[in-house]
DNA sequence: ACGCTGATGACAGTCACTGACATCGGTCGT
DNA sequence: ACGACCGATGTCAGTGACTGTCATCAGCGT
């Protein structure tokens, strides 16, 4: 038998999610999470950079999804068909979370410090996603532009998927997917209008 | 005479930049900058809503700029012209301010809280041209998704602007307005690549 | 002269976050 | 089996961002 519960961090994760959706995130104090979780404030600090950064833990594992479908891709797509190889690539492990992405998206929409959080977690994805396109041979600005085209369609496509619009989509769960193929092509018909 | 100094305000802003600058962002406390600005740290809350928000504080007339650019757009325009008309009309109160321009965003490139103000400024002009499109009656989600794109092509051309690759335009400063349109049609060359 | 207003100061308080040191099961080398 | 060490956690004191509240006082209108 050890020492301390096993899985500390998950804890306080789950801990402050609850916590965050009830009171919401300003209202909620570190001390109180960690309380929640059975642990100290301090140990809540050596898990989590800061307050917000515990809704955002799972970000390093998608970045690294987004750039291995990237790095993937075959040689001849275009840089912007890559890019939306890996953002279908990413939709992947939110299927079966939709819930869950559903109440940490209606946290972080209520909060502006979480919003700011969330901007930097995706510019840091196009970031990163540039980057696998450079080493694809994709010169700049071409690639800073699809990386960040790429990570914009798919703010579009996740917003509908977590809150369908369409009647039919309300009811089925819409395939995220497909969502991000069809917001794709509605780009596409943007920047062609000229 | 009055009571106190005038334009308390401006002269905490300047005293922000200055400190931000010699000592960086987080080695400067508030009460540092409002000593300098002859002030108590009290009353820079009463101006600016956090220690970060005294950098942005242009933001809300840059806002305005784009939107009524967007707004004052011909009829026939498409979408993404709109946005690429009000970028440039955006682009125009930068030119006498290069300087100014080029010391805040080495200020906020230098951290990371920064950038996450930026990018939330950033994403709240993109909401407000997506509205202004909205008015035109551009449908969802072709009126986000010109406004997201429009924006992502404004950092590349600001960033190019500050910090010039080209060695014709390091010595002689770029032209904003031409280096957004540059930016748009990489971007359209881009996106059509499929 | 009088009272009101608006910008500022003074001051105490909360809470996010950090540094330093203590604690103590588990583990490893011998 | 034993002792040294390790790593996750606890304890505690401190700094600094930010807020609520009340006081101050020049200017302004009446």
């Amino acid at each position: 038998m050890s020492r301390w519960e096993p899985n500390a961090r998950g804890r306080l994760e789950q801990a402050a999610l609850e916590l965050y959706l009830e009171r919401g995130f300003e209202q909620t104090t570190v001390a109180e999470i960690a309380k929640q979780a059975g642990l100290t404030e301090r140990t809540f600090f050596r898990h989590f950079a800061d307050k917000r950064e515990v809704l955002f833990a799972g970000a390093g594992s998608l970045q690294e999804l987004f750039v291995n479908a990237v790095v993937g891709a075959p040689d001849s797509m275009a840089p912007i068909d890559a890019v939306a190889a890996a953002l279908e690539a990413a939709a992947a492990p939110f299927r079966e979370r939709r819930e869950h992405a559903r109440q940490r998206q209606a946290v972080i929409a209520a909060n502006a410090e979480l919003r700011e959080r969330e901007l930097i977690k995706l510019a840091s994805l196009a970031s990163a996603i540039a980057d696998a396109l450079r080493g694809r041979g994709v010169t700049e600005p071409a690639a800073s532009l699809a990386a960040e085209t790429g990570i914009a369609v798919f703010k579009v496509a996740f917003e509908r998927w977590i809150n369908p619009v369409d009647s039919a989509d309300s009811i089925n769960q819409p395939d995220l997917s497909q969502l991000i193929r069809e917001s794709l092509d509605e780009l596409k018909a943007v920047t062609a209008g000229s």
